[in-house]
DNA sequence: ACCGAATTGTTCCAACCCGGTCGAATTGTT
DNA sequence: AACAATTCGACCGGGTTGGAACAATTCGGT
C-alpha cells in the first residue's frame, strides 16, 4: 500500500512560500526600477535578504521570475476589482466606476510597481509586452471601455474617444504616482501622504467623471 | 607676431557637429528606453552609427553625455515654448494654455524621450533626477501652475490643487505617449498617427479646461 | 527518533560587457 | 604641405552576468 503513495509531495511550504513572497516582490520592485534588463538576479536577492542561487531553485530563471512577480500584482489587483464589482453591483454606474478608479489610485499608491512595470516594457518590443497585454491589459481595458461608453452615453463622461479616456485616467492616476520622486521636487506633491493620494482620486474623478448622471438628473 | 596666435582653434565643424548630434539624439533614444544604468555607451554609439571611444572624446564620459542629451531636448523644448508665448501674448489665457498643451503633446510624440527620460530618473533619487528638476521641471511647474490658477478663476479649469491639475495634464499626453506600444496591443490606438496624437490633444483640452473664459462668458 | 525530501548556503565558472585609454590613421582647414 | 581636429581600431583591467554544482541544513511525515 505505502508504496504506492510515491507521488504524494511534501508540505513544507511556510519556509519556502516566504522566500518565494520576499522573492517576488524584491523582483517587482527592483524590476519596476530598473527595467528587466538593468536588473540583475544578484540584485533582486539582495532586496528579498536572500542568496541569488534560490532564484534558480524557485523559480527556473530570470524571466520565469519576471513572469511570476508581475502575475502576481497584476493577479492580486484583478481580485480587488472582481470584489468591487460584486460590491457595486447595485450602484448607479457613475458611483461604481468612481469606486473601481479610487481603487485603483490606491492600490497603485501602495504598489507603484503595478504601473512602472507596464512602463519599463513599453519601452520596446517584448515578449513580456504582449504577455501583459494578452493576459491583463487587453481584458482590462475592453471592460472599461465598455463602462465608460456607457457614461458618456448618460452624460457623465466628456464626449469623445472612450479608450483614449481610459488610458488618460490610467495614466493621471499610476502615470503620476510613478513620477512621485520628481512630484516632490517639482510641484511639492507629496504622494507618500494618504491625504494627497485621497485627493487625487478624488480630482481623476471631478476632471473625467464631471456629469451626474441622466437618470438622477431627470429625478431633480 | 604669429608666435601670440598660440590660441586660435581650428574651425572643422561640419563633421563633428554632425556625429556629436547623432550621439545626442542615440543617447536620448537609448537613456529614455533602458534608464541610465541600463544603457551601455556602446548601444549609444551603435545607435548613432559611430565608434564608441568617440563618446569619450566628444564628450568626457557617460554622465556628461547624458546631461548634455537632456539639456538638448528640454531646452529645444522650452524655446518652442518661449516662442509660442511671444504669438499668443494677446491671446486670452485659456487659448493661450491650449496651445502650450497642443504644442506639449505633439512635442511629446516626436520625441518621447522628453518624458521617458523624467520617468527612468523618477524611478529612484538620483544627481541626475535633481539636476532635472532643478533646472527645467521646477521652473516649468512654477509658471504652469500659476497660469493653471489662473483659469480655475476664470471658471475654465475645474477647482481643486493646480499643481496636482497641472501634472494630470503631463501625465495624460507624455506618460499616454510613453505607454504607445501598449496601448495599440491593449486598446487599438495607434500614436504614431499623427490624426490619433491630435485628437489626444483635444481629448486634453476638452477635460482639462471644460469651461468658457468667464469674460467671454459675460459677453454672450 | 529518524528518514528523506525540501530548502537553503557556499562556491565557482565561463562568458560577456562595462567605461575608458591609447596611439595610429584619416580628414579637413589653413 | 603642414598641422590640428577627428575618427578608427585595438585593447585593458575589472566587474557583473545568469546559471550550475554540490554540501549543509531544515523540517514534515512516519
Amino acid at each position: 500500500m505505502t508504496e504506492r503513495r510515491e507521488r504524494v509531495p511534501r508540505k513544507q511550504q511556510q519556509r519556502s512560500l516566504k522566500t518565494k513572497k520576499k522573492l517576488l516582490d524584491a523582483a517587482l520592485e527592483a524590476f519596476s526600477e530598473n527595467g528587466f534588463k538593468g536588473t540583475s538576479t544578484r540584485d533582486i536577492a539582495a532586496r528579498a535578504g536572500v542568496h541569488h542561487p534560490l532564484i534558480t531553485y524557485h523559480f527556473r530563471n530570470k524571466e520565469e521570475l519576471w513572469r511570476a512577480a508581475a502575475d502576481h500584482v497584476f493577479r492580486d489587483f484583478f481580485a480587488s476589482l472582481r470584489h468591487l464589482q460584486q460590491d457595486m453591483a447595485t450602484e448607479c454606474p457613475k458611483t461604481r466606476v468612481a469606486a473601481m478608479i479610487k481603487t485603483y489610485v490606491s492600490y497603485a499608491a501602495r504598489y507603484p510597481a503595478i504601473h512602472k512595470v507596464i512602463l519599463q516594457e513599453a519601452g520596446q518590443p517584448s515578449g513580456r509586452l504582449d504577455w501583459l497585454v494578452d493576459n491583463y491589459l487587453k481584458p482590462l481595458s475592453d471592460v472599461a471601455i465598455r463602462e465608460i461608453a456607457d457614461l458618456q452615453d448618460k452624460g457623465v463622461a466628456p464626449p469623445g474617444d472612450p479608450a483614449l479616456l481610459f488610458n488618460m485616467i490610467r495614466a493621471s492616476s499610476g502615470g503620476l504616482i510613478a513620477l512621485a520622486l520628481e512630484l516632490k521636487g517639482s510641484s511639492n506633491i507629496d504622494l507618500t501622504d494618504p491625504e494627497m493620494v485621497e485627493s487625487l482620486g478624488d480630482m481623476i474623478i471631478r476632471v473625467f467623471l464631471p456629469g451626474i448622471p441622466a437618470r438622477e438628473a431627470a429625478q431633480a
